[in-house]
DNA sequence: CAAATAAGTTTAGATTCGATACTATATCAG
DNA sequence: CTGATATAGTATCGAATCTAAACTTATTTG
């Protein structure tokens, strides 16, 4: 098997080509940019706290006025849309139309990277390594976050916002996040 | 573990999103763009029937009028070299100049990917699952290729081709690939 | 209340990207 | 051998992204 060092992160890096490859050809059968995809795609998965375009920007690794010009554009073209947050009003929060939603319901099913379950807690790993090694905080679920509390029966409190959470709530993006494990 | 369907493939859209936003800090770093850096990853790692324009466009799913545009530009700021192909002239071979190997040594570095062994047999299930399920061929190592003949001693020889491989040959990606345990 | 900070937009210049047309070489059919 | 077809790669065009920087508006801090 270790015959030849460094033959894992050849595999993975075959693995972030093939994937990039096919949302690039997903994204061009929708007739969108490639970035279009990948901000409804993050978009379906985060938090009420993580849906602006700040996040995104750090998410992605982008600059933020880069972001701001293609959420325009899926904004324009009704993909998405922006609602002003009532107490920061710097704030507009994010979120997909019925348009964007099915868009993502199809490039999750065009992508398809279920049926491999047992990667998942060596994912956790790698991801948790790479995060600390970069100084990437945030973007993990509630779940797994020190700031979240169990009040209950299905009721958590974010300890930051001291708002409460639901259960669908717990399971979503933030760009908050800090591990459980962390020192 | 299993409490929430596609949890899995949240975790692989993370780990992509944060190499991608590695990969982009690093191009901006290196004063690269993103595809330049994909590029000269891809060209560290394939073999002599897999280093042309053709080739790399396969491999990151753009068009090769793209690709050939950045090859230009790589190869104008001293990153690569064109070498045509002595038998058939239609052909250029591109190669890492060492400006363009240190490059990607710091690449490597930067993303160190390394340090995850234990995820190699989940990955390769799931790369070919994906191959199959898009009709992608290629791209794969010698090693683990049908046309691949041993013949002695660390010594090889693609059945397509009829040429002799090396040992370190065998270990790059092809663009020709097809999995052994294929039908 | 002024200064500093933060969220988001706008603009300009460079570069990619896809589509298409193009050149040059190679292969194939008769 | 020759004309038709296929393949590798380049050139050009218009559209869109991308970064950097300046800018607006709102919030926080001292």
């Amino acid at each position: 098997m270790n015959d030849n060092p460094g033959a894992t992160s050849q595999w993975l890096e075959r693995v972030f080509a093939l994937h990039r490859n096919l949302m690039r050809q997903f994204a061009n059968e929708e007739s969108l940019q490639l970035v279009h995809a990948e901000i409804l795609q993050y978009l379906s998965v985060c938090n009420r706290y993580s849906d602006t375009t700040q996040a995104i920007s750090e998410y992605l690794g982008q600059t933020k006025g880069s972001i701001s010009q293609s959420l325009g554009n899926l904004e324009e073209n009704g993909f998405i849309r922006k609602n002003q947050d009532k107490v920061d009003k710097r704030i507009f929060h994010l979120s997909l139309t019925t348009k964007g939603s099915s868009v993502v319901k199809r490039m999750s099913k065009f992508i398809d990277l279920d049926g491999s379950d047992t990667i998942a807690p060596e994912l956790k790993v790698l991801l948790t390594t790479i995060q600390k090694k970069h100084g990437f905080r945030g973007f993990g679920v509630c779940k797994s976050c020190k700031f979240n509390e169990n009040v209950g029966q299905n009721n958590f409190v974010c300890g930051l916002t001291k708002e409460k959470l639901s259960f669908q709530d717990i399971h979503k993006i933030c760009k908050e996040h800090e591990d459980l494990t962390a020192s």
